[in-house]
DNA sequence: TTGAGTGCAAAGCGTTTGCAAAGCA
DNA sequence: TGCTTTGCAAACGCTTTGCACTCAA
């Protein structure tokens, strides 16, 4: 994922029958590089320096349809705005109230818990398709890394 | 909590300090009332009748205050927009992508196996300080009730 | 060549703000 | 009376839209 060629994210694009444009890939390849699911203003910084001349509505406009064609998924963030990621693996979300940050954690024993759980629950005429983790948190040492297990 | 009266309303909004208004009362006790976690759009068409003149400015800040004195709380909708409840009680939400509902689910059995399980695990430079479902789902029978476990 | 995609600018929407007037304590 | 709260309207920030132009296939 980190090491992904420009032709690799050309074929990946015109795959799912999408042209891709010069702004398109700079797009895919700028929320990829950025880990920390980006804002919509991160990603134009990223870009700008490429593509002086982007415009926020072309941004929106491939932004939605990358996240149409499942390449990205977006999120609300607490503040209100969109947030983007390339990481389509399952996962749950960890909101940092003192970074803004979002860490994604992945658990695969935690979501067989959670499915054993609810399998012998009862719940009546509602189909559940998802369950996430919504963990609110808050980093203790800014500056050191944070690991998890 | 549903049969509340007035006086009793009055009594907490003073108890926290704030001033009993015509106006404030009839926004807590609209939230109270519509219980499926109305938008400012909803609770202004509940308050219209008895406030025809009251603006959305004031119910803003309205709501903003009663967050933040702990008489309500609000959450941000998949939809972007904020959705506002009494039910103060740890409680994880139910995101109906068909109806656009949000169900409170109180569950304290997985609360304890939520808490129980991250107990054991090592998050290193993060303190946890809340964790949610966030539940994706959908009504299978739009007409008859829900019900779970 | 041609329909998908772009840039621009205006508009949209939910929310916030500033301020003079009003009203609760 | 004094200070919180209100109503109004303007402004805000993020996002969406319309349209003529451009460019990948």
């Amino acid at each position: 994922m980190n090491l992904i060629s420009v032709t690799d994210i050309k074929h990946k694009i015109s795959s799912v029958g999408l042209k891709a444009t010069s702004q398109r890939i700079a797009i895919y390849q700028a929320v990829m590089k950025l880990k920390n699911h980006p804002t919509v203003e991160m990603i134009l910084e990223e870009i700008s320096p490429l593509h002086p001349s982007i415009s926020v509505g072309t941004l929106y406009k491939n932004l939605e349809t990358l996240v149409e064609v499942s390449l990205l998924e977006k999120v609300k963030s607490e503040e209100g705005n969109y947030r983007f990621e390339a990481n389509l693996d399952k996962h749950n979300h960890i909101y940092c109230s003192n970074t803004k940050e979002i860490i994604d954690y992945q658990d695969d024993e935690l979501d067989l818990i959670l499915f054993e759980y609810f399998k012998k629950k009862k719940l009546k005429n509602l189909k559940i398709n998802d369950i996430r983790l919504q963990i609110s948190a808050e980093r203790l040492n800014i500056n050191k890394e944070i690991s998890i297990q």
